[in-house]
DNA sequence: TTGAAAGCGGTACCAT
DNA sequence: ATGGTACCGCTTTCAA
């Protein structure tokens, strides 16, 4: 008999198991700006993950956070997904309860709370790496570039990455100067509004030596400005970046190199663990961040006057 | 009493509606070479419009055709999707028939068959956009570089690029050497595979004076090639790439622009048509493309030696 | 307008 | 092992 269901090459219909199994067999991602190549790249770790196990991905993009928070709510009230991974944006504590009482589990991505399982990057601890980098090759007169300090998605990559950047600087007993530290008002990584920056930052006096931008992206804006000036990039001004995207690649930027994909397997992972009856709270900050030495970081300069 | 029903703030259980319905609400979205950019802003295009509608965007990326072939029948066959969209590759005549029966509509993105609602772009006249550009700069030695004219995926955007190319140059009354023409047997737009046959083209003697490369990545690849080789871009050889991605912007790159999320867009609006009991078969094969005018083409220079 | 009942296609439990 | 049955929660139809 069962036979004859093999032959019959019977398949049943999803709509009905998911219903009587009381699961959806899917897993929500939610994304805010997909556009960005370091959301893409983590997306990648999960949707290998989940091409491996039976779930499938329901894809949640937006970049307007009502929408989020509507949609997000909307999903886990019509129980449409098993499970929700959130990629750089917080959650607001009123869905992580609804999700709780739910039974749909979260972990969220590159945004760290004590209330969920959480994965994503030292970001701390690569703006330090970034910055000791631009001090061992003897520069001091470093300045950070970045975009907001406060996102309204309840968190900003770009300040933790300033934070290390601060660290650093004191641990090397350096004074940071509050002019040499920019700060875009639009939350995100714009090349345009990164060029702007950069000539302001290559207007002072001193002008830095060197650059660190909170991401490639930016960075990407530091040697346009500095092609615009017809500064030698390396020579007389040196730029680090941040993420180690294709474009880092592309222009041959030293950057510092974060596992994105490997962020976005864990939290996929941890999901599945999770949705097998895990309760407890995961948390991992990966630290292997490491620099990439690719050609616009050079040693500061051999300035004759600093000899006498 | 519906007044009661929205005081209680009810919301009906997806699976329930599902099952009752026969309807899933959720669109299946079949994309090979997710890491593409290209991939990823057709991804896009089809996100924003479904993000609009009330049907959810699944995601099923693989870069083996045989998963592919397996997963697509499934997902069919189990009935999760309403609709599918498939993005660069040849859906099979089974699989067609299969949707078919099932009424299932399907939306092929890139490729073109006369039996499924196909968007694209116009490939075959990009290319000749690109070349007619050459030509129009003066160079007469212009090579092509691409990957594979025959993809397993069952397509290839390279091959109508190429004919483009082709169809340019004979209409320029210009002969074709084969010598001149470089496909690499890899079925993607790598950097390094290109770097190599650049380099064989520009051993040729004499040397292309300008390249066409199939796409924006491997016009990196020559850009790295010419600059190995103290090749003057510009000056000494011209590049034009195809797609206007990032990085063709941030490597200040000459290239062809399509319209990529456009194509996502409509074809996602087609399926919702067909999904709303449209049965005609559509077809759209975009042809406004363009060349987008920065640094790395510029006029074949004055050999004297022309002049006697 | 409102209410009752059948059916969607499975799962799971119980009895045979 | 096998067959029967209740149930999942909604939609749709038909009756009241």
């Amino acid at each position: 008999m069962l036979a004859a269901i093999e032959q019959l090459d019977y398949i049943p219909n999803t709509a009905a198991q998911n219903l009587s199994s009381g699961q959806t067999r899917s897993i929500g991602v939610f994304v805010p700006h997909f556009t960005r190549p370091s959301s893409i790249q983590r997306l990648i770790g999960i949707q290998e993950v989940l091409n491996d196990s039976d779930y499938d991905l329901l894809l949640f993009s937006t970049n307007s956070l009502e929408k989020y928070y509507v949609q997000l709510r909307q999903v886990v009230r019509q129980h449409r997904v098993d499970g929700v991974l959130v990629i750089s944006m917080a959650v607001p504590e009123e869905h992580r309860l609804l999700m709780e009482r739910m039974d749909i589990p979260l972990v969220q991505i590159e945004v760290f709370s004590d209330y969920a399982s959480s994965v994503g990057v030292d970001n701390t601890l690569g703006g330090q790496l970034a910055t000791e980098y631009l001090l061992a090759q003897g520069h001091e007169q470093i300045a950070f570039l970045g975009d907001v300090r406060e996102s309204p998605f309840g968190f900003s990559a770009t300040n933790e990455r300033f934070i290390g950047y601060r660290y650093a600087l004191s641990e090397a007993n350096l004074a940071m100067s509050d002019d040499y530290c920019s700060f875009s008002g639009i939350s995100d990584h714009h090349k345009e509004e990164a060029i702007r920056q950069a000539h302001d930052l290559l207007a002072l006096s001193p002008p830095p030596t060197a650059i660190f931008a909170a991401s490639d992206q930016q960075a990407a804006g530091v040697l346009e400005a500095a092609r615009q000036r017809a500064l030698l990039v390396g020579d007389q001004l040196s730029v680090i970046g941040f993420g180690d995207l294709d474009i880092a690649h592309y222009l041959n930027l030293t950057t510092i190199r974060q596992p994105l994909a490997e962020v976005g397997r864990t939290g996929a992972n941890v999901l599945l663990q999770h949705l097998r009856g895990e309760r407890s709270i995961y948390q991992k900050r990966f630290n292997d961040l490491e620099v990439i030495e690719r050609g616009t970081v050079k040693p500061v300069p051999c300035d004759d006057s600093t000899f006498f």
